[in-house]
DNA sequence: CCGTCGAGGTTTTACGTATAACGTGATGGT
DNA sequence: ACCATCACGTTATACGTAAAACCTCGACGG
């Protein structure tokens, strides 16, 4: 039989049922309608002051709270936004969701993200493991499989870190990628690195390959800059080797290792040890995005800054402007370059 | 007058709105009923083979998708769940997190976060903000304030990683956080050291203090070893100055500071370099939890690995179990100490 | 020839809420 | 004196689904 162990709190409540807006209404001698009216506030001028605070007095005793699902349905609208990313054990997303559920919360909002397809195999209906009915999609452009998914629905969609000249969103929210990248390039050959490795994300997106294209371009307009692309799927381990070959390949070594990502820093600076050479004085590298991690090593990394935070936050402002029937403001986000212990004039 | 900016949603789309299960039937030629049950998989011996795959087929042109919230409402329960933590952007949380999403999807439950008390401020109904209704709720002993304000619901509850002995839990997922601990003690007092630093989380929870007793009992199995406590919170940079302070205090220079995490280990080794000190060979450095932190850092930390989302999907089960009438099984995940390359015996 | 049964549905209801539509007595202006 | 207004509520309804209760028709046993 079902166990039932938390039920037997009031000792006398023989229904241990939620109680409804009907019995704060019984409770309070009104109706049903003026506690809906009173609770949801909108009952000035329809409804006594007296009557009120009855009624919140009455919902008080009985700790009534609302019934969601009822609510969802009468009104059409859940409140609810799904966010999409491919994985929250990387800080950079774990940090974006932060900062859209914090937005969301200010404004009554709830966030629910999107099953990670890892550990669930290809879902059938993506849709139904996000339990919530939802108003609205916020999505990275990492996230690239479920998207095809999500397209077919009609839901408002905010694009994060994604190619604007994609139609099909509503709004996006960008990052100034392509100025942190060239940042990051100009900082290196200002120092005389002329022979950078570029560290690249084996996940193709969009956010990579402006890395890419601004990485080449800034290496332009150094005369004689050569830049030699590797890539390597997103975690520790497989960018040490990957980096490890880029550092051994033939031909005089790379004096700088420009990496996608922290993480594929970490990576590139274990390397360096494992081959004998030091951070920064034999070789530089830079990382990207700024997590904890590039404090935590040594040399502290260089690397470029991204508000991750704010990405979450404007994104639900955007879902919320569109959702609103505003126009969402589109103005992409600064990003800065943070000179750390990782980079230094290459060796002479 | 009601504003109703709302309505006229989609320019062109007449009518976009969601075919019900009441279209299909229309669709179909069959009540709304049939359709129920053909979509149900309740329809064995009840409809025809040939009727619900007509249902079916209708179904699929229409684009039909359940109303969640009519569907919740309808069934009184929501297969979703809330997970407690205190943070997401601590690795470990993230994990426990897709380890119980991806259980959860497995039984097509869904899972929403509790929301994150820092950026909302103090909800004043912090259930409200978890927009989902609820089925049950599993929780971190970490996220201690939030959870004074989920014992006042009847929600089934399941604790991870918290003191067995408190009831009001219909169930417990822990982790033999004291053998781990143990496991560590002995390795360092296996290798010579007698002077230990205890690098302890200033956040106060049960997961800790089993540390610190652990920590303190093994200690005192190996002769004239000495432990020094000291508290810093859970980030690198308050770690480090907490560990310098510890590393420069009066007396004989410990030789090993055992951190309750990866995250402190981390700074702990930082200040090690900030002093002047190698690790492992002036002093060994031991973390807890084998985050990825754990391998990106040089040298690699010996440390505990916690198998984290295991936790995750272990609180999952027993939820489910729970709301089954089931009996969880209530027995505490084994851990494991992984040596690396930042414990060695102490200097002579 | 009647009662029963089973297959294959349909009708109806309830879930809890928000709100439009509808009283109702008292006040007030002319 | 009488309608208009107002202040304060109430009644009734719809949201979309699941499922209990109810029909209807043919077959079949006795």
């Amino acid at each position: 039989m079902a166990h039932r162990s938390q039920q037997d709190r009031p000792p006398a409540g023989a229904d241990s049922a939620r109680p409804t807006s009907r019995d704060v209404a019984r409770a309070a001698g009104v109706s049903q309608a003026t506690v809906s009216l009173v609770l949801g506030d909108k009952w000035r001028g329809r409804v006594s002051e007296r009557t009120a605070a009855v009624v919140r007095e009455a919902a008080q005793d009985l700790g009534y709270r609302p019934n969601l699902a009822a609510r969802n349905l009468r009104l059409g609208r859940t409140r609810t936004a799904l966010l999409v990313v491919p994985a929250l054990t990387n800080e950079f997303f774990a940090r974006v969701y932060t900062g859209a559920a914090a937005v969301a919360a200010r404004h009554g909002f709830g966030v629910v993200l999107y099953p990670s397809p890892e550990g669930v195999g290809p879902a059938k209906d993506p849709f139904a493991s996000a339990r919530a009915a939802l108003d609205g999609v916020i999505a990275s452009s990492m996230a690239a499989q479920a998207l095809t998914a999500i397209r077919g629905s009609d839901l408002p969609l905010v694009m994060l870190d994604s190619d604007p000249a994609d139609t099909g969103a509503a709004a996006h929210v960008n990052l100034d990628i392509a100025d942190g990248m060239r940042q990051v390039t100009d900082h290196l050959t200002a120092l005389g690195h002329r022979r950078i490795v570029h560290l690249s994300s084996a996940v193709a997106s969009w956010t990579f390959d402006v890395r890419a294209r601004a990485l080449h371009e800034a290496a332009a307009r150094a005369a004689g800059t050569e830049v030699c692309t590797v890539p390597a799927p997103l975690d520790v381990d497989s960018a040490r080797e990957a980096a490890v070959r880029a550092l051994t390949a033939p031909g005089p070594r790379p004096t700088a290792v420009v990496c996608d990502d922290d993480i594929l820093a970490a990576g590139a600076c274990k390397a360096a040890r494992r081959l004998g050479l030091r951070v920064p004085e034999d070789v530089s590298v830079t990382g990207f995005d700024d997590l904890a991690l590039a404090t935590a090593v040594e040399p502290e990394l260089t690397t470029v800054r991204l508000p991750a935070e704010q990405v979450g936050e404007r994104g639900m402002d955007a879902l919320l402007a569109v959702l609103d029937g505003r126009r969402p403001e589109e103005r992409s986000l600064p990003v800065e370059l943070v000179v750390r212990g990782s980079s230094a004039p290459p060796p002479v």
